[in-house]
DNA sequence: ATTAAATCGGATATTATAATCTGATTTAAT
DNA sequence: ATTAAATCAGATTATAATATCCGATTTAAT
């Protein structure tokens, strides 16, 4: 096993990005959501409550209730939701498992990959969700 | 959540730079392993005697037995490890958890994502155990 | 032979993640 | 008012990863 991001992240990510995507301040059930992502529902609901809690979504009770982005996409990057779900412990911990990761004591692989996480970090932080849009569309219609 | 590689595959990636580190073709016992590791003598032993069953450790049974690389470290990398313990999905899977992460369906973040594990990929690669010899002895040594 | 110390195989326990279920509440339309 | 469809909170289940345990076997030294 492998994991870059938990699922919960990898789903609220691809949530987000579809939100994004729509470009509309309506709200999405969470049921719709789920069927375009193929993706369990109910699983992708607690999601959305908790990125609500956060702040990064907005939620509309009732009937005719579902999910929205809590801003303009132009204000949301992928770190946030990262952050969020997550948290920062990719970028801290040492990709060997050893403890301390610092440039103090290093492992053997410590600067490359210090190097290669700082740009995985640029590649979360550069763009904000709106820049996704296209891409996201393209990709879901393939799902 | 965030994980790069599983414990096991971190354990097993930190057990082998460490045989490498001996510069020896004696065994030693897992129980010493895990000591100088710091981490738990039961798991490391199953760690290793997978590995062994993948033919990177060679074991010795019995009093005086242990585990040793099975070849010279100079012809053991990284990657070998990752491979046998957690597999290539890593350098396979889309980092946003959607299906069929190829260039013909991207995400929004593939090619970019790409360009991180193709880099990702060469560090486990392109050296061989030997040259991390002193780095690993210098990074045990804070444990 | 006996003992001690190790791997080995298989089962078991523990913990974390992923997923689902249930019932309460909210809200819009009829 | 009633109904329908949604979020929400909390409990529960299912599955996987992590860690430990136990007994058998192997091997070296006494
Ligand atoms: S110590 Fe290993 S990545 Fe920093
Ligand atoms: S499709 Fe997402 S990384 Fe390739």
């Amino acid at each position: 096993m492998t994991i870059i991001f938990s699922k919960k992240c990898e789903y609220g990510l691809q949530a987000c990005l579809y939100l994004a995507a729509l470009n509309t301040m309506e709200v999405i059930p969470s049921g719709e959501i789920a069927k375009k992502l193929k993706i369990p529902k109910e699983f992708i609901s607690k999601i959305l409550q908790s990125l609500t809690a956060s702040g990064l979504i907005y939620s509309k009770k009732g009937k005719l209730g579902g999910f929205s982005l809590a801003k303009n996409p132009n204000k949301i990057k992928l770190i946030d939701i990262v952050t969020a779900i997550d948290g920062l412990e990719l970028f801290e911990r040492c990709v060997l498992g050893f403890p301390n990761c610092s440039p103090d004591t290093p492992c053997p692989v410590h600067d490359k990959w210090g190097e290669l996480r700082t740009k995985a970090y640029q590649m979360l932080t550069e763009e904000t969700l709106d820049a996704f849009a296209e891409k996201t569309l393209r990709k879901i219609k393939n799902l």
